[in-house]
DNA sequence: ACAAAATAGTGTATAAATAACACTAACTAT
DNA sequence: ATAGTTAGTGTTATTTATACACTATTTTGT
């Protein structure tokens, strides 16, 4: 029943109470429209915890492999796909799941909320975004797994390019900005944020500027990803 | 078996087959003794991979914390105990066990080899330091976990003062000096590495000097806990 | 036409950190 | 006495970080 193979029946009854265990993957997505930072929660329509707002995540099915299982997961139950994802921390606390053993391994994202349409299916009733702030208790030990990855995402947003995909393809820096400003939690000096990021020059002046606002409108940037990445591969280094 | 309660038979049926895996701990512990930096392996006596060195692991106790258990699996193993652990990377292919799915979780620490007796013991048949960049082919995927917790040790050696505890209470710049470059693989310029590492307050000048050494004896200083904790709450940041 | 509102855009000076570099000092062993 | 070995020490140039305030351009309302 638990698939190994190739030894005695005597130690097959040893591991056999070993292998009595769930494993499940939680997604930690964090979502940027401009605003503050925000995260993907859905509505548990199902015990344990059934109404009770929770990270999307499930368990995972043993025929696959860890990394991969993320993106099904997630798309299961909010609709997105595809996603890439970096793998945080793995909770494993005996009583953390009501119904079992059960270890999780947490991932996150971050993505543009405006790219994606929510939805929810599977024991999901509801997905939506939440701002990170506004979080309340959720369902399992969800907020310790939320912390932790918004931990990790402040740490490395630092030290990659991470965020640029959140920008529409034209952006201006401001907006740039404002969008390393929601995931630090504090304001940046916006003359020597605007030395720094230029001078690492791998953003292109698109020579076009902002429409329809009601003020001065900015120049319109664009990421070369093609020149940041010949810089990485000559050894520069990002950061903030 | 799986030990969920209070939900349906139906339900419990569906649940049965996610419950079928096993979790291992595997322990990256780094050693130092005043020459290259070396990890500690086993030669295991058992199958699967039964004469081959491997990092210590085991299974993991369905009635046991995972963060609980690195320290238990290590000791059966090894003889070691009461390490302070990381949690690095969890592993989860399909087919990286041969004998059944097992996620393993991977925790690296850091030690003084001459305050610790090996005493292998279980399915360890021998336990052994070896330099890290003489590492041979491993069980399992055990080269691939021992990369990425050495990885990430040389990424924490340079923003936590990890390390004091791996010299003797008392002991020279040059032997600190030593400890860095053997983590970090590269060498660090004596006058800068001194300054630097001085400045920072929190060692002390005993006032005594090295014994018994055929050239100059170096001033011994010893790492002041207290006045580090001190300047650490007061926002302080170790950066090498 | 003009003023008000809103955001874009720009430069400099100071302080701090980093990096590169070579000789003298103190001890031991012969 | 000398050769061998490691300890110990400062300065300079360059780069990076930080702090800080005004002008420019557009829309909107009158």
């Amino acid at each position: 029943m638990c698939g190994y193979i190739g030894i005695s029946q005597k130690l097959q009854r040893e591991l056999k109470k070993y292998f009595t265990l769930g494993a499940s993957i939680d997604c930690v997505v964090f979502g940027f429209d401009g605003g503050e930072l925000k995260v993907l929660l859905i509505e548990r329509s199902e015990e344990p915890f059934n109404g009770m707002w929770a990270l999307p995540g499930n368990l995972l099915d043993p025929q696959e492999d860890l990394n991969s299982s993320v993106n099904k997961v997630l798309f299961e139950l909010t609709g997105l796909s595809d996603l890439y994802f970096e793998q945080v921390e793995t909770f494993g606390e005996v009583k953390r799941h009501p119904y079992g053993r059960v270890l999780t391994v947490s991932y996150y994202t971050l993505v543009k909320i405006s790219d994606y349409k929510l939805n929810p299916s599977s024991f999901a009733a509801e997905a939506k975004w939440f701002e990170i702030s506004k979080v309340k208790k959720l369902a399992f030990d969800h907020n310790m797994i939320l912390n932790s990855c918004f931990t990790r995402l402040q740490k490395s947003v630092r030290i990659k390019p991470i965020g640029f995909e959140l920008l529409p393809p034209f952006f201006t820096l401001s907006e740039l900005q404002a969008l390393y400003e929601s995931i630090l939690g504090f304001e940046l000096d916006k003359r020597n944020f605007r030395k720094k990021i230029l001078q690492m020059n791998f953003l292109n002046d698109t020579g076009k500027l902002q429409q329809n606002v009601s003020h001065r409108p900015a120049k319109l940037y664009e990421f070369d990803e093609k020149k940041y990445n010949d810089l990485k591969n000559k050894g520069f280094n990002f950061e903030l």
